[in-house]
RNA sequence: GGAGGGAUUCCCGAGUGGCCAAAGGGGUCUGGCUGUAAACCAGAUGGCUUCGCCUUCGCAGGUUCGAAUCCUGCUCCCUCCA
């Protein structure tokens, strides 16, 4: 067995669910550079945790030798994928498409080296060639009904597409049903596949298990219309240990955007997994060698309070997508947050760079000389939604004003509760710090 | 087209005239324990000017001192028959 094959790297990292025909695709690594590539939905501002692991799988290939194609599914995500999703999904207009692709493109270049013109630094930078960065909205948009329904539907049958599993369970539920357009998103995945195929020698998709379907019938496509091989593989979809979806904070998801996540609530999303989980995201989301993890592995089993593994995942993670400044950041704010000694008599600059990344409000002074609620900041901030909510955390002991406990709903901050010349620092719960400016 | 059944607070799901802001479970949040964990224990979980008041039980009306509960119409869903 050749341990080199990128097969097996990939596997042993944990990153194969399934492969559609492995020897066919373990020779063609073999043969020389395999074109792969893998879809991002621009359905969102900014990629998420979620799309790591194929940003990682991508990385990996690309160091191996291989060539990325990242596709984002300009028109695709126009459409709205049924896998996994019970409603149809909203369409987005036209602008906010645009920004959202802008963003991937920003994204994918720190892991990859897409050439087109990013910084290039990424770790997957190896001896792959450069990849490419497409959006199947170029192909699709010209397309007319009748070419789609000559190339594609004439090689496509209904009877697979119905045979979907996606596709079946959404027709069986009355509630919900399947519009059109749903249902045609296999075709249009699929004719992305085998335009890839045809224009640029991809033989690879990549995706998550959720898309094996739509991998499976590119695959077809690329076979009735090129005659071509190709070869499908998926990964894992992810859930945490405690069985949460993965790549999810409080609800929120965590996003690879430092505007949207700051480096330091990033940090804290990893520094927070699971002991269960630590191992299996050393291998996914960084790029440690498989003896050094192991090595971290042994030392969480030997001293799992100690969660040193923790915070090695949260800095190789952190330092993959925000560099080491913002590792350092990350670092102080938990340290100061975390740290034994209660912050008093801070200044400005150190609590503001402690809590980069906190959300914060500026305020008026003159209101805070007047004496602010407790209850009505701690949801100015965004701490709570409500004021009974606020009344409610308060009175069961969830705030800290300066680290402090106050249980007094009726209480009324004043400039004496300043933490620094004009910075309160409002804790909810163990972890969600706020903090409210007032600039004199 | 005909006959039944159903729509309840974030989710599931009780509730058939006052004791219902609405059982129970899930989720979530807070507190305790701890390792910034898991498990476990406890409390909370519509809003507000919070010992009280206001708005919620598919939508719109009506009966009643009083309705999530009864009546009328409407919308959507399910099951069976044709």
């Amino acid at each position: 067995m050749d341990a080199d094959n990128p097969l097996d790297v990939l596997r042993a990292r944990g990153f194969v669910q399934d492969v559609t025909d492995e020897n066919g695709l373990r020779a063609a690594f073999d043969a020389g550079c395999v074109t792969y590539y893998v879809g991002f939905d621009p359905t969102a501002p900014s990629l998420h945790a979620g799309n790591l692991v194929g940003m990682m799988a991508m990385a990996w290939l690309q160091r191996l030798g291989h060539r990325p194609i990242a596709l984002a599914g300009g028109a695709t995500g126009r459409i709205g994928d049924p896998s996994g999703r019970d409603t149809e999904r909203e369409l987005l207009d036209e602008a906010s498409i645009e920004r959202n692709l802008a963003a991937i493109r920003r994204q994918l270049g720190q892991l990859l080296d897409l050439g087109d013109g990013g910084d290039g630094q990424g770790p997957g930078q190896g001896p792959g060639p450069s990849g490419l960065l497409v959006d199947n909205d170029d192909w699709t948009r010209e397309l007319t009904l009748l070419d789609f329904l000559r190339e594609v539907g004439t090689r496509s049958s209904v009877n697979a597409m119905l045979a979907r599993e996606s596709v079946k369970r959404r027709l069986s539920e009355r509630e919900q049903g399947l519009t059109y357009a749903e249902f045609s998103y296999q075709l249009l995945q699929a004719f992305d596949f085998s335009h890839l195929y045809a224009e640029h020698g991809c033989v690879l998709q990549g995706g998550g298990s959720d898309q094996w379907g739509n991998i499976v019938a590119g695959i077809d496509l690329v076979r009735r219309q090129h005659g071509g091989v190709a070869y499908g593989l998926t990964w894992p979809l992810l859930t945490t240990a405690e069985g949460s979806k993965f790549g999810k904070s409080a609800g929120n998801a965590v996003w690879l955007d430092a505007a949207m996540t700051s480096p330091y609530a990033y940090y804290q999303y990893w520094v927070n997994a699971a002991d269960a989980d630590v191992g299996r995201f050393l291998k996914l989301f960084t790029f440690l060698d498989l003896a050094d993890i192991a090595e971290l592995e042994a030392e969480l089993a030997r001293d799992p309070a100690a969660r040193e593994p923790h915070r090695v995942l949260a800095r190789e993670a952190t330092r993959l997508l925000h560099g080491n400044a913002g590792v350092a950041v990350a670092e102080g704010a938990t340290k100061v947050l975390f740290g034994a000694q209660p912050f008093a008599g801070l200044d400005d600059a150190t609590l503001a760079e402690a809590f980069d990344g906190a959300p914060s409000v500026e305020l008026s002074r003159a209101r805070l000389a007047d004496g602010i609620g407790l209850l009505d900041l701690l949801t100015e901030v965004g701490a709570t939604r409500s004021t009974s909510e606020a009344r409610r955390l308060v009175t069961q002991g969830g705030v800290r004003v300066n680290n402090q406990v106050i249980d007094d709903p009726g209480r009324t901050l004043g400039p004496d509760d300043l933490a620094s010349v004009s910075t309160l620092v409002l804790r909810v719960g163990k972890k969600r710090y706020f903090l409210a400016r007032f600039p004199g």
